[in-house]
DNA sequence: CACAATCTACTAATAAATTAGTTGACTCCA
DNA sequence: TGGAGTCAACTAATTTATTAGTAGATTGTG
């Protein structure tokens, strides 16, 4: 077996990615414009990567005159979700909650924050109550 | 541009690393005949990505008798560290208080889990109080 | 209608990552 | 001492990922 494919999004990817979460959709000619200040990436280049996330089913397009207009298949919100999900499986023995002792270790979490976990937990399960 | 190097652990290398997590050290043979139940790969297979491992400065190595013996130059915790620190930034804006806070949203933390977390902060923040 | 601009499709080059075979050296016993 | 086994080094094949060039179609404007 050769190379396999990439679990998660590719770097490449992450930078188009984040262009179609903020605008919902986006021609190629739109995200290779966003891009140019941080990476000035030819207009095929871009278009190009599209392509290949149309092919990966993280895209959907579709044609408005002669261009196409590129959207998100896969939320930002899943994208967290499936590489958290990756991340606690490969290197926190699948503990999520290893994970946050971990950012506890490291000074990344404050009182304050912790406290806000806690508060947003509550009332999620008050919500949630009777479903 | 061409591909860029990988920045965390690929998964080839993720598996020979939690081999010599947990033994910290071992030869070739160690490792491959560790991974022989779930990966089944030759010989030469894992001795050419240990190298590479340690081009990378992922592994030292010394020599015993006519084996390498290898050891992990990156801790566990480091990787986990810098794995987290690569996800926090590209897609949780940079905050790691974000990152938990979808764990909530997941379900994939408790109120015990928090509490434990909160625990922690407090007992390290008394600890390291004078320091 | 012709020309310029723009867009897609196709092609291509390059490096990384994964897997494994071959070769030559060294060692351990019988 | 000579064959069997083991190990590292070298080579190699394959696929993904990233970048970009070329060609051809389409469209809007003068």
């Amino acid at each position: 077996m050769p190379r396999p494919k990439t679990p998660d999004l590719t770097t490449a990817e992450q930078r188009i990615m984040d262009v179609l979460w903020t605008r919902g959709e986006a021609s190629v000619r739109d995200v290779a414009d966003a891009l140019k200040d941080k990476h000035d990436l030819a207009y095929t280049t871009v278009m190009t990567t599209m392509k290949i996330m149309a092919d990966k089913g993280y895209l959907s397009f579709r044609k408005e005159g002669r261009a196409h207009i590129y959207a998100p298949k896969l939320s930002r919100h899943g994208a967290r979700r499936s590489a958290l999900a990756g991340l606690v499986s490969s290197l926190f023995d699948g503990s999520p909650r290893h994970l946050a002792q971990h950012l506890v270790e490291d000074e990344k979490l404050t009182l304050e924050d912790i406290d806000a976990l806690r508060a947003e937990l509550i009332k999620r399960q008050s919500q949630g109550e009777d479903t």
